[in-house]
DNA sequence: ACCAATTCTTGATGCAGTCTTGATACTTCC
DNA sequence: GGAAGTATCAAGACTGCATCAAGAATTGGT
């Protein structure tokens, strides 16, 4: 079992080590980006996560690390307002609890976590796709094509990240387009056809006969792994 | 969606009714023993439970659901004590709110459990036809004859995939043109016999002699095991 | 707060793949 | 042998796809 801190309060973090360590690995990191980088490095089994971190919004961690793991994220905040929490719940984090709090309560909860946890277990998404010439790292937000790094445009980013998550599958237009742009725009195939060209030929070799990202007519696209 | 109620007071729920009411089914129950029959009956997606009701206490409630039912348990209660959180946590509830509280906070943490519910679901079991040479994945969209994949159109797909969920059965003209193109062309033998040719060139090996695509003369078509 | 650069949206066009439809030959059962 | 049901082939119609390009909106830097 392993946990992860993201604190820069050390007072918190000798805290949460007194109270957590019973057979418990502990890994911990004082920034934002420290942070995401910890939990991509370690998978933990349980994120606790403060808000009010020194570089970027707990939220935004939040957010980011949602962006390739289901991970158990617990918010730990001094803010107690009611729109913090509902902001950082909606962000993906699974539980909020105001400091201060007991120990006991946090340990209770992370047991829920735990228990839904092993509830939904089954194949964890791959947060690396990588085949051939083509490497992409959804905790990294970086794409490789031969070795060098490619820019993506936000949506460009967003429609490939969404393709690696279901590689190998067809993903169905309606369910890119509510995924990338939002439930409204589920009909809207034209920005699929679009987005999908550039990214062909930011990506493919030969982007009229791709490779990785292909038509399946009528129906979607695909990520394919060769 | 249907969310259960169980609190003896009347202010409470109404409080509930006023914030949760757009397009969601409430059902209340008074009791423990009222909301554990409430819940067998209605299978709703959350249970709202509170710990001081009238017969027995909430604790007991919560374990006496979690004996045959994951459904969320979110508990609202006037007790504040960390022991009592902890016993409500542990006894299998799956997040808990102490009076007074927000009703956006009770929405949000709504939303966190139905998150993980459609989660737990996970990917639908036995969409697998696998037989000698042929190997259809419905999950996956894919179709494999002798570890090539075949290229399916979408109304070839369809046709194929119908069949295979009636697998070893006959399916009848009728309930596959419904199926595939619509109650409209219910009647239009023609275009099965069309794409029925076209499925046994992609994936018999003499389709002049079928082995998985076999006709019943009169009635309609069969996908054979072996 | 402004300007420049990037990114997003939207329309138009040619093309490829897919579907529909008709014609014809074959098979099976009575 | 005839009739109903079935298989096959192929061409035109049609839908869906890729691509280019220009104006609108947004972002980032000063």
């Amino acid at each position: 079992m392993t946990i992860a801190i993201i604190d820069d309060e050390l007072p918190m973090r000798r805290l949460l080590r007194a109270g957590l360590a019973d057979g418990v690995r502990l890994v911990e990191a004082e920034t934002g980006e420290a942070g995401i980088g910890l939990v991509a490095q370690e998978n933990p089994d349980v994120v606790l996560l403060d808000l009010g971190l020194p570089d970027i919004d707990g939220i935004e961690v939040a957010k980011r690390i949602r962006e390739w793991t289901d991970v158990p994220i617990i918010v730990l905040s001094a803010r107690g307002q009611e729109r913090d929490k509902i902001a950082a719940l909606d962000a993906g984090a699974d539980d909020y609890l105001t400091k201060p709090f007991g120990i006991g309560e946090l340990q209770a909860r992370i047991r829920v976590t735990l228990r839904h946890a092993e509830r939904a277990k089954g194949p964890n998404p791959e947060a690396l796709f990588e085949s051939e010439g083509l490497r992409i790292d959804l905790s990294a937000r970086q794409v490789f094509v031969e070795d060098s790094e490619i820019h993506l445009t936000p949506i460009e980013y967003k429609l490939l990240s969404t393709l690696v998550r279901h590689a190998g599958l067809v993903v169905t237009h309606k369910q890119l387009l509510t995924e990338v742009w939002g439930p409204a725009y589920a009909y809207e195939v034209h920005y699929l056809r679009v987005y999908m060209a550039q990214l062909r030929h930011k990506i493919e070799s030969n982007p009229a006969q791709p490779r990785y990202l292909t038509t399946e007519t009528g129906i979607g696209y695909r990520l394919r792994f060769t």
